[in-house]
DNA sequence: GAGCACTGC
């Protein structure tokens, strides 16, 4: 409250100290909250004093404020205000450069004033450097220090402050925030930006924000989009009004293949050096699939520009590959400038970029005229028959298409081949990438609704309702790790479980972890199982890869492997020379180092203790296993007696997966991930021991329901075995508690006999007395 | 004896 108090920014207040302070309500007075119009916003920006922070404006401010004023959406600031002070909703379309997720944050800052009731506006982007990097420049833009009255938050990184009235986040921070406070009621308003993109979170944020609203009649929500798509994203918020921003880029000429390539690699490396040989000056973007299609295409392009430059005199050529697992050195390449010519006078020297979509939305190169697109992409899709992620190469959308071809045009008017017909184009291709939740396994997003509050599932409002099947898998899932009762509601172990970050197998092992003693050993394995492969195998070192690997390997399997991996890595005095010596991806080991100091935090807070057990012990490692085992009991594979593996209940025939460190093939593993390509593989993989699955996971391990299979009659087997043992050991304790019971009864009757001899002596003595 | 689109809490 003093915070709010000391603030000048107050209109009705009179400061007592400065005329800064005044001077400042003054540039302020006329904003009355939900009524401003673009008139008094733009006035208040041009006065000489902050209303913000009481200080006098800066030089830099009114230079960015002259740049601001030039923004397309600030034409359409008054519409703007109309729109939101007469409806909840308001649906914004804005193209590239149209000025939306700089400028619409700031006219709600300055017409609903949120800190004089104390709340925030928060806006939301899909990705964390986004959302750092524009609460950078709109902190800029109000002259205000970043982390202060506008800030950011995202998953390692908390920078705001009590004075934080503008808050840029990850949708999926926001999303965790509402599982504490399920109203949101710290936010006066909601934008959604890049609704477009329809990432899991984004959904689910919509979603929720929709239901928020009906129960705060005060609450402003914008949702913002780059597509015209937005007849839908109205539809859903009750018909909400519509607001276009033009953008702000230059044409791009689309060019189609007559007829239909047979192989796009090679047609893209054709069309490449085809441009290269007859257009004039600009770099060219190709998009590929993946990694190995990038480096493909590279060599070949490298060969080939090298014959076209000898023979055709062609300028020199920079060939640069991108994809996200690439080293960040490696990745700046993007940003070279293309080479000189070889002679003064010579034909100019071109860069080409040969990238996955990362090149989409994610990085943004300048400087590119050419865009070359297949029309292919990798994307997840989701099985839940066999419950498998995988990553299938398919045809892109027409939205995708439209947003690679706009990379050409964002310095210039540029060209976009596509190496598809036209008539594909408007046939063959879907109009949207179906959206994420739609294509992924929901057992980590089920857990959060319930969390958040939706207990009716099935007629949970999404944007697109998920496939039925999906939900029962995730519903499935979660009550066989004991997140859920029988009626579908969070148990304490479910709640425990949504508090962690990851998957909820994940999260199980954690919590399990406590009853063995090995909460710190776990944690390490949870948090490398949660960054992309650790292990580097370059093409040109794959020996040199795989023997330092092998320094690493443990005899239990890929977990313990990657357990020694961490503490290695813990303890080394340069980590990231030792990475490299040792073929490891620096990145992710760094990355599994924040993570598991996140999950350590989350473990404090769910009161688990934090131990390991002695390092001596013979349990020490067995004990890590128990508790993945009861993280992951349900992905369990059977060595048959014909070498193969099937995995338990499915009975899906599945190979160990190279990679594994388990040469010997133990008869029962867990696995963490199932890979479908040509073949099925299971990776990462550990072995167990077949009764701590009938121990640990019973009710999973109820065997009459399985498949006849060896595995099934295995565990039969042992499970009359383990019976017999405990019927032996309750017949035993049962002997034990008759004896001790007779025992007792018979020191019973003793006492009882010299209690009855007592007191008939007693009586004899009395009628002896009396006599 | 293989494959790692991209995000995110």
């Amino acid at each position: 409250m003093d915070e709010i108090n000391a603030n000048p920014y107050l209109a009705h207040m009179h400061s007592k100290n400065s005329t800064v302070s005044n001077g400042a309500n003054a540039a302020f007075s006329k904003l009355v909250p939900s009524k401003t119009t673009a008139e008094q916003q733009e006035s208040a920006e041009d006065s000489n004093y902050n209303g913000l922070t009481g200080n006098l404006y800066s030089d830099r401010y009114k230079a960015i404020l002259k740049k601001r004023r030039e923004l397309p959406v600030n034409k359409q600031r008054q519409k703007f205000l109309d729109l939101v002070h007469s409806n909840q909703f308001v649906v914004l379309v804005g193209e590239t450069g149209s000025g939306k997720t700089t400028q619409i944050p700031q006219y709600m800052l300055l017409d609903l004033l949120p800190h004089t009731e104390g709340k925030m506006i928060a806006c939301t982007q899909p990705r964390r450097v986004a959302a750092m990097s524009v609460a950078q420049r709109v902190s800029e833009e109000l002259d205000v220090k970043l982390g202060q009255e506008v800030g950011y938050s995202i998953r390692f990184e908390d920078c705001t402050s009590s004075k934080t009235m503008l808050k840029y986040c990850t949708d999926g921070m926001l999303l965790r925030e509402a599982m504490s406070d399920n109203l949101l009621s710290r936010y006066s308003a909601i934008i959604l930006d890049e609704a477009h993109e329809r990432t899991l979170n984004t959904d689910i944020l919509m979603s929720l924000v929709k239901s928020i609203a009906a129960k705060r009649s005060d609450i402003k929500i914008v949702v913002m989009s780059a597509t015209l798509d937005s007849e839908k994203f109205q539809k859903y918020f009750y018909d909400a009004p519509l607001l276009t921003v033009p953008g702000r880029t230059f044409p791009v000429e689309v060019y189609y293949t007559p007829e239909p390539e047979r192989d796009y690699l090679e047609a893209a490396i054709k069309t490449a050096l085809q441009i290269h040989a007859t257009e004039p000056e600009g770099d060219i973007l190709v998009f590929l699939t993946g990694e190995e299609e990038i480096e493909e295409a590279c060599k070949l392009l490298r060969a080939r520009g090298d014959e076209l430059i000898r023979r055709a005199g062609c300028g020199p050529l920079h060939i640069v590959p991108l994809y996200s697992t690439l080293p960040p050195s490696m990745q700046q390449k993007i940003f070279d400038k293309a080479p000189e010519p070889l002679t003064k006078g010579g034909k100019p020297g071109r860069k080409i970029v040969v990238s996955t979509n990362i090149a989409e939305t994610s990085l943004t190169i300048d400087g590119i005229v050419y865009v070359i697109d297949p029309g292919f992409s990798k994307q997840k899709v989701y099985n839940p028959r066999v419950r498998v992620e995988s990553l299938l190469v398919s045809p892109i959308s027409r939205a995708a298409a439209q947003q690679r071809a706009g990379r050409a045009g964002r310095t210039r008017p540029g060209k976009c081949f596509r190496l598809y017909t036209e008539k594909s184009f408007n046939n063959d291709l879907i109009e949207q990438t179906y959206p994420e939740i739609l294509r992924s396994n929901l057992g980590s997003i089920v857990l959060q609704l319930k969390k958040l509050g939706v207990n009716d599932l099935v007629h949970l409002d999404l944007m697109d309702p998920c496939a039925p099947e999906v939900l029962m898998r995730a519903l499935e899932l979660l009550h066989y790790l004991g997140a859920l009762d029988d009626d579908a509601n969070l148990t304490p172990i479910g709640h425990m479980i949504s508090e962690f970050p990851i998957d909820p197998q994940l999260a199980k092992m954690i919590i399990s972890s406590a009853d063995y003693g090995c909460t710190n050993e776990v944690l390490s394995v949870a948090a490398m199982l949660s960054v992309p492969n650790v292990f580097l195998r370059p093409r040109e070192a794959q020996r040199a890869a795989d023997l330092a690997k092998a320094d690493f390997a443990h005899m239990d399997g890929d977990h313990m492997t990657l357990l020694n991996v961490y503490h290695a890595y813990k303890g080394s005095s340069k980590p990231d020379q030792w990475c490299w010596d040792n073929f490891l991806q620096y990145r992710s080991l760094k990355s599994a180092d924040n993570i598991r100091e996140q999950l350590r935090r989350v473990a404090t807070r769910c009161e688990l203790p934090l131990v390991s057990n002695d390092f001596t012990s013979p349990d020490y490692y067995p004990n890590i296993r128990r508790a993945l085992t009861a993280g992951y009991f349900m992905q369990v594979a059977h060595l048959e007696r014909n070498g193969q593996y099937l995995t338990v209940k499915d009975n899906q025939i599945v190979l160990l997966h190279p990679s594994s460190v388990l040469e010997r093939k133990p008869e029962w593993v867990v696995y963490n991930e199932f890979v479908l390509t040509k073949r099925h593989y299971i990776r990462t993989v550990t072995e167990v021991r077949p009764e701590w699955l009938l121990e640990i996971a019973p009710h999973y391990y109820d065997l009459p329901s399985f498949p006849p299979c060896e595995g099934r009659r295995i565990l039969e087997k042992i499970a009359l075995r383990m019976m017999a043992t405990q019927e032996l050991k309750a017949k035993k304790a049962k002997k034990d508690k008759k004896r001790k019971s007779d025992k007792d009864k018979d020191n019973g009757k003793d006492k009882s006999d010299r209690k009855e001899k007592k007191d008939k002596r007693e009586k004899r003595e009395k009628k002896e007395k009396t006599l």
